[in-house]
DNA sequence: TAGTGGTCTAGACCACTCC
DNA sequence: GAGTGGTCTAGACCACTAA
C-alpha cells in the first residue's frame, strides 16, 4: 500500500464500490461485460490482486459473476414464483397434474439425476417420521431443471414400510405424484409445515446446481402429515436462490 | 503453480477441503480455532497467498468466520423459529402483545435505529398499494436486537393519507402493534402474503446487522389485505439467515 | 510484545474464450 | 494469438488481539 490518505478505506473497497455506483447508475446493465483486471490495474494504478480483490467483492455479493477467458459480467436476477400454499390444495394433486408443473407452467421442465432407493433413517429424519433411527426408509432424490438451468434439489423420504411395492418406489410415480399414491394407500397427506432457511451452498451443492459464487441456496423441508397427525414425508429441497421466490398466502 | 499431479486441484481447494473434513471430523469443534495461515504455510509449503485463498473458502461457506488479531474460528448456527402464519392469528395481534415478542418469549429483545416518517412512494410500494407513484407513504424503519445481536430489519409502509393522525405514525404504536390500530381505523387486516428470497448482503445490511463474511440475507416482503382485499400495508424485512428458520404451517 | 489476520506489490505460468 | 480470469510466489507494512 501503502498508502495513502487519513484513516483510508481500502483501496480495493473504494474501486468495488465505484463499479457498484457505475452499475446503479446504469452504466452497466444486466449482461454487461464490466472493465477486467488489467483495466482497473491501468485506470487506478495497483496491482493485479488489488484490482481482482474489488472483482472479488462484487462477485461474493451476487452482483457479477466471471467468465474464464472471457470477462467479469453483471448478473440478472429472473426468478420463479414457487406458491407454497395453492400448489398443495388437493385439487392441484388430485387432478393428474404433478406438484411441480403448477408453478412451471409453459417452460421446458426436465427431472434428472433420478435416485430412488432403500436407506436407512438419517437421525434427523427418523425423529420427524417417528421412526427408529436406522430403520429404513424410501428415499427419491432428485434435480429439477428448467429451459438448461438447473434450479432444484429434492430428497424425499418416507417411512419404506408404508409404500413398500407402491409406485412410490419407482422413479415414476404416475399422475398426481406421490401424494395421490399415499392417499391411494390410505395415508392422504392433509396437513403440510414447509421451515424455510438460507445457507451458502455446498461444494457438492454448487456444482449439482452450476451456481455462480456468491449465490445462496434456500432450503425448504417441507413435512406432510396425516389426519391423525404423523408425519408421512419428509422433502429436503435445495434451491438456487436467484431462480426463486417463495410466496405463501393466508389469513388472519 | 505449480506444480504438481495429475489434472491438479488447486492447492488452496485442497487445503480448503482438509479442513472441511477435520471439521467434519469432529476435530474442530463450533468456536474452536482453526490452523491460522502461518500454520497451513508451514504444514503444506505453500505461500502465504495461497493459505489465506484456503481459509476465505470456508469463510465465504459461512462455515468459518475471521477476527482480526485473534485466529480463524468455527462457525456456530443457533437459529430462531419464526412461525410466518401462527404469529399472525387475531388471538396473536388482538391481546396486548406486540407481533415480534411471540416469536421472541423470554429473550432480550431491543429495538433500535427507529425512524418513522413520511416519504413518497417507491415504484414497487406505490404499485402493491394502489397508490400513484411518489404519493406519501408513512415509513416505519427498525432494528431489532435480540441478546446484543442485530438479527433482523424491518421496514414498513403503509398509506400516508390511511394513517394520519393515528398512533401508527409515532414510534410506539401501542398494544398490539399496527395491525391492531388499522383494525381500530377500519382497516382490519384479514389476509397475508408473504414473499421470501435470498441473497448476499449489501454493504449497509453487512454493517447493521453485523454479519461475518459468507452469510446470506433472507428478504421476507409481507403485504396485509383487508376483507375488501385492498393492500394496506407492505413490511419489507432482512433477516440474517443464520439467526433464523421461517416456518409456515398450513392444510391441504 | 508477539502473533494474528487485512491489505498490497510485482512479478509468474496456466487454461480458457474469442476472434 | 491476444486477452481474459485462475492460481501461485515471496516478499512488505498495518491494525488489531491477547498474553
Amino acid at each position: 500500500m501503502t498508502g495513502g490518505g487519513v484513516v483510508t478505506e481500502p483501496k480495493y473497497q473504494r474501486i468495488a464500490a465505484a463499479l457498484k455506483a457505475a452499475i446503479a447508475e446504469g452504466e452497466y446493465g444486466p449482461g454487461d461485460r464490466l472493465p477486467g483486471e488489467n483495466d482497473l490495474m491501468a485506470a487506478h494504478g495497483v496491482a493485479r490482486m488489488t484490482a481482482r480483490q474489488a472483482l472479488g467483492v462484487l462477485q461474493s455479493e451476487g452482483i457479477a459473476e466471471a467468465r474464464k477467458g472471457a470477462g467479469v459480467f453483471v448478473r440478472t436476477f429472473h426468478p420463479l414464483r414457487r406458491r407454497g400454499i395453492q400448489r398443495l390444495t388437493r385439487e392441484a394433486w388430485g387432478s393428474g397434474r404433478s406438484v411441480w408443473s403448477v408453478d412451471a407452467t409453459d417452460r421446458d421442465v426436465v427431472v434428472d439425476q433420478i435416485r430412488v432407493g432403500e436407506e436407512p433413517a438419517a437421525e434427523h429424519i427418523a425423529r420427524v417420521l417417528g421412526l427408529v433411527a436406522d430403520e429404513p426408509v424410501c428415499v427419491r432424490d432428485r434435480r429439477f431443471v428448467l429451459d438448461g438451468k438447473p434450479v432444484l434439489l429434492s430428497t424425499s423420504s418416507l417411512p419404506a414400510g408404508l409404500v413398500a411395492g407402491s409406485p412410490i418406489t419407482r422413479p415414476d410415480t404416475g399422475p398426481g405424484g406421490i401424494y395421490a399414491r399415499l392417499a391411494e394407500l390410505g395415508h392422504e397427506p392433509v396437513h403440510f409445515r414447509e421451515e424455510v432457511r438460507s445457507r451458502m451452498p455446498t461444494s457438492d451443492e454448487t456444482a449439482r446446481l452450476a451456481l455462480p459464487g456468491g449465490t445462496p441456496v434456500l432450503l425448504v423441508c417441507r413435512t406432510a402429515f396425516t389426519q391423525d397427525g404423523s408425519a408421512v414425508e419428509v422433502n429436503e429441497m435445495v434451491l438456487d436462490a436467484n431462480s426463486y421466490i417463495l410466496e405463501y398466502d393466508f389469513d388472519a
